[in-house]
DNA sequence: TAATTGCTGTGTACCTTATACACAGTTAAT
DNA sequence: ATTAACTGTGTATAAGGTACACAGCAATTA
């Protein structure tokens, strides 16, 4: 059962946390240190320079000035200073406004900006693709960017979501490839890879002919580009369609 | 320096487990109660029905009747029986050869192949996000299925590489998308964030409109069916002018 | 003004996990 | 028969997340 690790989480707080809201309740005693998204700044902070594994609770408190455990002061838990992060993370949504009119510009402005963001906060990647995560603010105003990007299309609100879904996971997966390779001994990798497929060259016929042709070697345009043309190519298909038939 | 985090791992170590390369010296001593694979298939066993999470090498030791040390006669390290874990798991790729030619259908029994793969085993997803993973024999032999459908297209090496990544990154995150609406609890939190969006309903036009419409309930049709089609249509039109060029 | 109450940060303690290391038993090569 | 290599075990260590009780402070309440 799935869901027992997970008991510890209140949605409630959780979101609560995210949208910054604070209960209109007198607060008596010492004032806060901090906010929420200050600590999460730290832990941004971290991440960014070390990645996500050397994020600690410790590290952040370390970074503050403060002992461990008062950082759950702040926020509940690990799991929610890492949602909390994300958000923060993703503050400054695109402003596609000032745009040549037409969905197109507009969702590649908004594929670009995104993959600079995780490419900016690698650690993103990793937080985001492993949970469910609750959903800030920030997040849902990105998320309006683009559906606002797509709404002149006429296409029906699923499509609209399903476009910027489809967008979405050809940035963020070409983005981890990027970061991949960027990341350090990965030529040992490589070439220990690349021994073990001429070993076995006979079982993948077409892997061996891809890369006796370069297809691994770094490329020399922006794989974005490539990615990006077909799918929106692929959308403009449907937008297409969709006003003949309408 | 992210590099250090990753000091312990030996990539010729690690790749040698993934290809089940055993030196040919003499063995000596007793015999080993398993294979690295067995340990591997134990793994999966716990992180199918319990996720990621639950995975630890305690139980994996429990379940086979062994000393959680013993373990580390099989395998270097967790993270080194994750990525068999994942090799092991992506064992039967796809035979496409029996199917209609033309690389359409076939890149499309590709990718439904690969989302069953992931549905069945939902921790595949967060087990290959997060970091470079070696690759096992049987992950390229999933490349190679993917690679060998693209060969008649004309494409180059590099276009038929992307092409591929292409099609993997929205079977990645689709399926990502339905594991997390499928997940129990996920009601509350379906509620709790539709609250959150109507307080803020000024601030995010575009979203609200589209909940309105029902882009966020649960799908009729299967969203698969319209990434592919996108992308595929995607990549026909390069296919087409490719071959008008040459 | 004085009492109270709810908040802050601290210190300590506990639990889970990964994994290093030394040991005892086993078996194939010598 | 001896030995060397290998197996599984037991013990120990080091992180890391977090529960809990306490001491002090400040705004509300009396």
């Amino acid at each position: 059962m799935p869901a027992s690790r997970e008991s510890k989480r209140d949605p409630g707080a959780s979101l609560a946390l995210l949208w910054g809201e604070a209960d209109g309740r007198p607060r008596r005693g010492p004032k806060p240190k901090f906010t929420p998204v200050q600590v999460a700044r730290s832990g941004i902070e971290i991440a960014d320079a070390e990645g996500l594994a050397a994020l600690s609770m410790q590290r952040v408190a370390e970074m503050l000035g403060v002992t461990t455990m008062a950082l759950y002061r702040y926020v509940p838990g690990k799991p929610d200073l890492i949602d909390l992060m994300v958000d923060t993370a993703l503050d400054s949504p695109p402003d596609l406004g000032h745009l040549p009119d037409g969905w197109r510009p507009r969702l590649d402005a908004w594929a670009r900006a995104c993959r600079r963001v995780y490419r900016a906060h690698p650690w993103l990647l990793a937080a985001t693709g492993l949970r469910r995560q609750a959903m800030g603010p920030h997040q849902v105003a990105w998320l309006d960017a683009a559906l606002a990007a797509l709404e002149p299309t006429g296409l029906d609100a699923r499509r609209r979501h399903d476009a910027v879904i489809l967008v979405l996971s050809l940035v963020r997966n070409l983005t981890q490839q990027t970061l991949d390779s960027d990341e350090r001994g990965d030529r040992e990798w490589d070439r220990l890879t690349t021994r073990q497929l001429a070993l076995h060259a006979d079982r993948f016929p077409a892997v061996t002919r891809a890369v006796a042709e370069g297809a691994f070697a770094p490329a020399g345009d922006d794989p974005l580009d490539f990615g990006l043309t077909c799918v929106l190519d692929g959308i403009q298909g449907l937008v297409e369609s969709a006003g003949q038939r309408s």
